[in-house]
RNA sequence: UCCUCGGUAGCUCAAUGGUAGAGCAUGCGGCUGUUAACCGCAGGGUUGUAGGUUCAAGUCCUACCCGGGGAGCCA
């Protein structure tokens, strides 16, 4: 008989199959087991009735824990109560391997156990749609350069300098010298550009940043393009065919993901091209606008009704426990827990609130952006934006200075709406050879080791650009995810390392 | 590194300084269509660690350890 792959059931109906997975959950009443089966591909409830089976099925049936694996033979039946429109009516059934006390209940678990069983809890279907859109991110990234005719080239991931300088990188010993982790490929990107036209690199990146926030991770991965002879509107214009392509097959492709995850597609829709572009100078007006300060007096005010209402209702449910039957006692207590955790980060909003209103309506210009400015930018559209032309002092030090303008250099940076801000950052690369030689020096960096990147500069120097694009950002903001962590199988973050 | 919140049963959380509880999970029993099924019974604890205050500490004080998310920095 043929194994059939969940996801294709509908394909099958009336037909006797074989399904080969694992007891998602289990639910009995007498006579009965309702079985939801997970093979990789979905769900389906599998139904065992004691009256239709051998007696060894059903006594299998009845050993059945969480995570258990089992081979299921039966017949498909449309049911459109269930998952997928499908069910399927249960004739055999073979234990493969037994599961005592799985950890992960169903139930709500705290982020310390999650993480501590994050090889278990990939098995979750939350988790399940997060790693498939995944999947289909970084396929769209490779069919979109691929169709363009960028070669996908391989920075290394030893080096033996720290790339620009500022961030913090993890150091190793490589036979009595000092190696870096990678913190970008870009450099070695430029130079396989000169020699292919145009790039992109895709693989992990490396920061010892002792950040403990929802946007950083130790490890990462990033794509970086790299174009010789595209100038910085090019440059802008393929970050925003990227993410729109990227947007528009996660919409297309995973739509149960979608549904899973209960993501709210109206925002996603939106990411259409004609992104907003702005420079740096109008964000930092923007910034300082009485626009902002307005939004800031109307975000404190729905904060302020919002925990009103919530604490109304945590009054009401405990006047009315009393009378409670039991289950709406439990249902009490579950909505109890939820509000105390949303008053909880209300609350911490609502501390943080002045700080950033302050930050945002006294910005100077030529300081960086910290993150709530840039969530706070992007209040002010409704579709991803580029920011263009920073001040030079707070850009790496190869990028292109604008003619126009000497303060300024020819970086972009792409701000992700629904507060999820920067997720992708690059830039117009610098020709001069003098200038980049100054460069270097003022930056204070070592130059015998970028003796090799001033030689793309001796040899037909052209104009290039490129940037860089952080993958899980880019799911974290397609999945609205409350934290970074969850776009990756297995996250390292810093005071995490195993599993 | 700094700020801030937290650590109680396997898990999620309760407990005005006065006998440590509930739900889920587990085990047993019940229920022929369940959807985080439901109903009944049972087992399950050195309250993060070390000190201190007190007649009495999960609760108060001090130090340390671990975790959450925020600043800095960034994708």
């Amino acid at each position: 008989m043929k194994h059939v792959y969940v996801s294709s059931l509908h394909t099958h109906v009336g037909e006797q199959v074989v399904l080969k997975g694992w007891v998602y959950n289990k639910r009995d009443s007498k006579g009965l087991a309702f079985i939801e089966l997970r093979d990789g591909s979905g769900l389906v409830q599998c139904v065992v009735s004691e009256a239709e089976v051998d007696q060894d099925v059903w006594t299998s049936s009845q050993l059945l824990t969480q995570e258990t694996s089992l081979t299921v033979t039966g017949t498909v039946a449309e049911d459109e109560r269930q998952i997928g429109g499908v069910e399927v009516q249960v004739a055999g059934l073979e234990i493969v391997g037994m599961s005592e006390d799985y950890p992960i209940t169903p139930k709500e678990h705290g982020v310390d156990f999650l993480m501590n069983n994050r090889h278990l809890w990939l098995r979750s279907r939350r988790q399940w749609a997060i790693m498939r859109i995944r999947n289909q991110v970084i396929m769209s990234i490779h069919n979109l350069f691929q169709e363009q005719g960028f070669v996908q080239m391989d920075a290394p991931v030893l080096t033996g300098n720290a790339v620009e300088g500022t961030s913090t990188l993890f150091e190793m010993d490589y036979f009595d010298e000092k190696a870096y982790l990678t913190q970008s490929g870009q450099l070695y990107g430029e130079a396989m550009a000169m020699a292919m036209g145009k790039i992109y690199t895709f693989g992990p990146t490396f920061r010892a940043e002792k950040s403990k926030t929802r946007r950083h991770l130790t490890e990462f991965w990033m794509i970086e393009p790299e174009m010789a002879f595209y100038d910085l509107d090019m440059n802008m214009d393929l970050a925003e065919d990227l993410i729109v392509r990227i947007v528009s097959d996660v919409l297309k492709n995973c739509s149960v993901e979608l549904d899973v995850l209960e993501r709210d597609r109206e925002p996603l829709e939106r990411v259409t091209k004609g992104f907003p572009r702005i420079s740096y100078t109008e964000a930092v007006d923007l910034l300082r606008s009485d626009k902002t300060a307005g939004m800031f007096d109307k975000m404190e005010n729905d904060l302020a009704d919002e925990e009103k209402a919530l604490n109304e209702e945590l009054s009401e449910n405990k006047s009315r426990y009393g009378q409670a039957k039991k289950w709406e006692k439990r249902k009490f207590d579950a909505r109890e827990i939820e509000i105390t955790k949303r008053l909880s980060d209300i609350e911490e909003d609502r501390r943080n609130l002045p700080n950033w209103k302050q930050s945002a309506t006294e910005f100077e210009w030529g300081g960086d952006f910290g993150g709530s400015d840039e969530t706070v930018l992007t209040w002010h559209f409704d579709k991803p934006i580029i920011v263009h032309r920073f001040p030079a002092d707070i850009k790496a030090f190869y990028m292109k200075r604008d003619e126009s303008d000497d303060r300024l250099a020819l970086g972009i940076d792409v701000l992700a709406p629904e507060g999820y801000g920067e997720i992708v950052g690059g830039g117009e690369r610098a020709t001069d050879i003098d200038f980049l030689m100054r460069q270097v020096r003022d930056h204070n960096l070592p130059a015998e080791v970028f003796q090799w990147y001033f030689d793309l500069r001796r040899f037909g120097s052209v104009p290039h650009s490129g940037f860089g694009i952080g993958l899980e950002r880019t799911i974290t903001w397609i999945c609205k995810l409350p934290h970074l962590r969850e776009a990756i199988p297995f996250p390292r973050l810093m005071g995490r390392l195993n599993p």
